[in-house]
DNA sequence: GAACAACGCACC
DNA sequence: AAACGGTGCGTTGTTC
């Protein structure tokens, strides 16, 4: 139902009954750091919908349109309790765009997204949008607005400087009120069932779990804890440095116009980073090409022109092709930090921890977890991708990594004695390995990560460099040496074929409902082992935090970026021992290596 | 013309 | 017997 001026004080004592109630918002747009605001709250309680509008529409009357002190009271609500479970999907959007009018959500978070994650996780990335939930529990999807949009073309295009093709920006404040409405009122309807079934889930899980086998709870609660700790982290964000980003995308630019030049008085085309135009120009060295694997769709091979491939080619482009893709791509990234960054130079990225299979985050706009280190010699530029990120003023950037941490997991995971031993010794993991096979650090490294990736002997002889035999052999001998790596391996992929699921340390659950899929086990179990204790490690430092300045800003897999306010120097030793404490081992303790980088900018001057 | 597939490249 | 894991984002060429 419509929340109307006079209903108002009604609706807000019927919801303030309720220990569960989902939220959701209507918005101007999807960039809540970039001024997008909301107009209009809808909240549900199992079993109406409440619509909150604050919008003015033509031919909708005034007791319709709610204002400033009617949300200052809906916050009132928002804040009352904080037993209550708010039910939301992607919860950290609606939180921000709600903080952008001053209200916060006091209480638990439900994150239907997060749960479906913990709950069922073998669904396809599309998945866990609102409308996918639903439809699977039978609630098919309402695209009414979407077609809307679509048909009125409700929407701008916004040319961006990263990409060819535009931004498509939809205007959903301009959906009619009776079109809108029974939208959003549907969708939290929606919203409070889907969080219902979820519970129903883990009910169930909880019921039929052995006692050997951990607990999912342990997952969803760290999962809920972490939702916060991501939102203050997201909206603290990272400070760019505006001017050096200019100066470098100039230096990358002039890069590029060079060898674009150079490029076509050889080729007599201009440069396209395309196959076919490769496959013409390095047509007369075809004995040099590398085939890939078989396409998905069609049986096709086809040659591969990764720059690592024509690297060995004759012809002297390669190496022009070559250098104008890692221009462009630096070009790119300096440019996406300049779209993405708000007029305080500062970008709040988003960080996803219900978007991968394994438990790992993932980053995007920009997607901050893939940005150029530069860390071979030689490639010392003028201009570093990461040298674009700095502290903010007061405060210098702590890096805190855990060491090799998936291979110290599998090793504890195997109870691996002589490998432990030689690690609790000293060696780093790959050397413990070249010691106790006799080979060397190389190939050790090359077989650690092909036994971690679960790649086939073929892979790891191309990698390697050698024949397939010889790679074989090879294994053969590290396993004779470090039997129970062997044996662990192939315990999980026999649990993963013929039980069907796995349990990591934290208890997070993975399906292998196909075969084809279990050589896969070993990695997605270490992997996302250490995606939890990473996870584990972000709450406990983030509550740690709270009372001081300083504060996380950035996850990447294995590491952990703080920004420490100068009059707390040194609290790095605390939040490593925390990050190390972060995995209940038994036998192979982690390590967290630390790294303090330059103070920021403001602070030189 | 939009959507999809394939590839390339950055990270762990 | 054999399968190299997990991501995001850009371009290009093909398909509907």
């Amino acid at each position: 139902m419509i929340v109307t001026t006079e209903n108002f004080d009604y609706v807000l004592d019927r919801l303030s009954e309720h220990p569960e109630l989902s939220i959701d918002t209507e918005t101007t747009g999807l960039r809540p750091y970039h001024g997008d605001r909301l107009f209009s709250v809808i909240i549900s309680d199992g079993e109406d919908s409440f619509y909150f509008n604050f919008q003015k529409y033509d031919g909708v009357g005034d007791n319709f349109v709610l204002d400033g002190r009617h949300l200052e009271e809906l916050n009132t609500l928002l804040l009352s309790d904080d037993k209550r479970t708010w039910r939301l999907q992607n919860a950290r959007y609606d939180m921000a765009i709600l903080r952008n009018d001053g209200c916060e959500i006091e209480g638990d978070i439900h994150d239907l997204k997060v749960y479906e994650r913990i709950l069922h996780n073998d669904l396809l990335p599309g998945e866990y949008s609102l409308g996918e939930m639903g439809a699977k529990r039978g609630w098919p999807k309402d695209d009414s607005v979407e077609r809307y949009i679509d048909d009125n073309k409700l929407w701008t295009e916004i040319p961006t400087p990263t990409s060819k093709t535009p931004e498509k920006r939809k205007h959903y404040d301009k959906v009619p009120f009776d079109i809108i409405v029974p939208y959003g009122e549907r969708d939290g309807t929606i919203t409070y069932k889907i969080g219902d079934s979820q519970l129903a889930s883990l009910n169930q899980y909880e019921r039929g779990r052995l006692k050997k086998w951990p607990s999912i709870l342990q997952v969803v609660d760290n999962e809920q804890q972490l939702i916060r700790t991501v939102y203050e982290m997201e909206k603290v964000g990272v400070c760019i440095d505006r001017d050096f980003c200019e100066r470098a995308i100039t230096h990358e630019q002039a890069k590029r116009a060079v060898l674009e030049e150079e490029f076509e008085e050889a080729a007599g085309e201009p440069y396209k980073n395309s196959r076919p135009l490769f496959e013409r120009l390095f047509e007369d060295e075809r004995d040099r090409w590398i085939m890939g694997k078989p396409t998905k769709k069609k049986q096709e091979i086809n040659p591969s022109f990764s720059s690592e491939n024509i690297a060995h080619f004759r012809n002297p482009l390669a190496q022009v092709v070559m250098d104008l893709r890692r221009t462009t791509s630096s070009e790119k990234a300096y440019l996406e930090f300049m779209w993405h960054s708000t007029e305080e130079g500062r970008i709040h990225a988003n960080f996803d921890q219900a978007g991968t299979v394994t438990g790992r985050f993932t980053s995007s706009k920009p997607n901050l977890q893939n940005k150029k280190k530069n860390r071979e010699e030689g490639e010392v530029s003028d201009f570093m991708v990461r040298r674009a990120i700095v502290p903010s003023p007061g405060f210098y950037f702590v890096m805190a990594d855990y060491d090799q941490v998936e291979y110290r997991i599998m090793l504890e995971y195997a109870k691996a004695k002589g490998l432990i031993e030689r690690v609790l010794g000293g060696l780093d993991v790959h050397q413990a390995t070249a010691e106790l096979a006799g080979i060397s650090r190389f190939q050790a490294k090359t077989l650690n990560f092909s036994i971690i990736y679960g790649s086939g002997d073929r892979a790891l002889a191309a990698k390697l460099g050698v024949k397939v035999k010889e790679a074989r052999d090879l294994k053969k001998q590290i396993f004779s040496q470090a039997p129970q790596i062997e044996k662990f391996v192939d315990n999980v992929k026999y649990t993963a074929r013929n039980r069907k699921f796995l349990f990591n340390w934290l208890g997070r659950r993975y399906s292998f409902s196909n075969p084809e899929l279990v050589y896969k086990s070993p990695n997605t179990l270490i992997q996302g082992s250490a995606s939890d204790v990473l996870k584990v490690a972000m709450n406990r430092c983030h509550r740690y935090l709270k009372p001081l300045k300083s504060r996380m800003v950035l996850t990447i897999h294995d590491e952990l970026v703080f920004e420490i306010h100068h009059s707390e120097a040194g609290i790095e030793e605390d939040l490593q021992h925390i990050m190390v404490g972060s995995f209940p081992s038994k036998l192979l303790p982690l390590t967290v290596g630390v790294d303090r980088s330059t103070i920021s900018l403001a602070d030189k001057e």
